[in-house]
DNA sequence: TTGAATGCAAAGTTTTTGCAATATA
DNA sequence: TATATTGCAAAAACTTTGCATTCAA
C-alpha cells in the first residue's frame, strides 16, 4: 500500500520509479526514529551498496515536493525526516538524542489563539519538546 | 541594565568582558529580527571592523551557556538566536523569510496535555509556524 | 531509444577548532 | 603579569551541484 501510493504519485508528477526511491521511502516508512539523511544512507547500506548520500539528498527532496514526507529541525546541525506527514509534535531526548513522535493531543484551541494573535497567514507549524526520554531517565536514577 | 545584567553574568560565572561580548550581547538586545551569527557579524562589521565571525559564535555560545541567548531552527540552513530567552512561539514568514515573535497566548492548557501523554520528563520547547506575513501578503495581493 | 536518475567527486555553506598575538583582570 | 580571548586560517560537518554512466519507460 505504501509502495503502490508511492509509486503512483511519482509516476504521477513526472518521476522516475526507481529502487533507490523506493527504499528510501520504505525505510523512511519503517521507523519512527526520524532519520537523519546519514542515518538513512547507513541503514540502506547492506542492501544497496553503491547508493550514495548524493541519492538521499535528491530523493528526500522529491518525496518532500510530492507530500510524502516531512522535515524536521530539532535543534541538530543536520535535518531529520518523517514519513508521517501528520501534522504532530516531536521530542527529542537531551542524553541520547532520539527523537520520538506526540501523538493524541489536541492542540486547536491553542492554534486558534495563535492565529488570532498574529497578523501572519498561516499555514504550518512545528512543535518540538526537548527533556529526557524514559531510558535515559531510568539509566540515571540506577547511577550513584 | 542590559549591559550591567550581560557583564555581572560574565564575570559570575568566570568569563571576560570584552567588548566584543559586550557588543554581541547588545546587538541581539537591540532587535527583534532573531538575526543569524551572519547578521550579528555584518551588523557589527562597521563598529568592529576587525571581529571574526568565530568570535561571534564563541560568543553566541557563552551567552547561550549563562542563560542570556536562545537558540533557534527555524528550518533554514542556519540558526538564529534570541535575546529574549522567555519561552514564546516564532512564525517565519516563507516569502521574505523574516522572523517574528508571537507573545501574549496562553499555552499552559495545551502544555499540560503534552506532559500527560509523554514519558519524557520534559525541560523544553520551541514553538515554530510557518504563513506569509503582513508585508508579503500586501505585496501578493496587489499584484494582478 | 531517450531523457531522467545515479553516483562519484568537487564545491558550497555553516560552524568549529588550533594557535599565535593580544587584551583583560 | 598570567591567563583567557581574539581573529585568522584551516578543518569539519552537512548539503548541493556537475557530469559521465546507467537505467526506467
Amino acid at each position: 500500500m505504501d509502495s503502490k501510493k508511492v509509486t503512483t504519485l511519482l509516476r504521477e508528477k513526472g518521476f522516475k520509479v526507481t529502487p533507490q526511491r523506493l527504499a528510501i521511502y520504505k525505510a523512511l516508512c519503517n521507523t519512527t526514529e526520524h532519520p537523519s539523511a546519514e542515518m538513512i544512507f547507513n541503514g540502506l547500506q547492506s542492501y544497496y551498496p553503491t547508493m550514495s548520500l548524493a541519492t538521499v539528498y535528491k530523493t528526500i527532496d522529491i518525496l518532500r515536493e510530492i507530500g510524502l514526507v516531512q522535515i524536521l529541525n530539532v535543534g541538530e546541525d543536520s535535518f531529520r525526516y518523517d514519513a508521517n506527514i501528520e501534522v504532530h509534535p516531536h521530542v527529542r531526548c537531551l542524553v541520547c538524542n532520539r527523537v520520538d513522535d506526540i501523538f493524541g493531543v489536541d492542540a486547536s484551541d491553542y492554534l486558534a489563539s495563535i492565529a488570532e494573535k498574529t497578523d501572519y497567514q498561516l499555514s504550518g507549524q512545528q512543535f518540538y519538546f526537548y527533556g529526557v526520554c524514559a531510558e535515559c531517565q531510568a539509566k540515571t536514577s540506577t547511577k550513584h
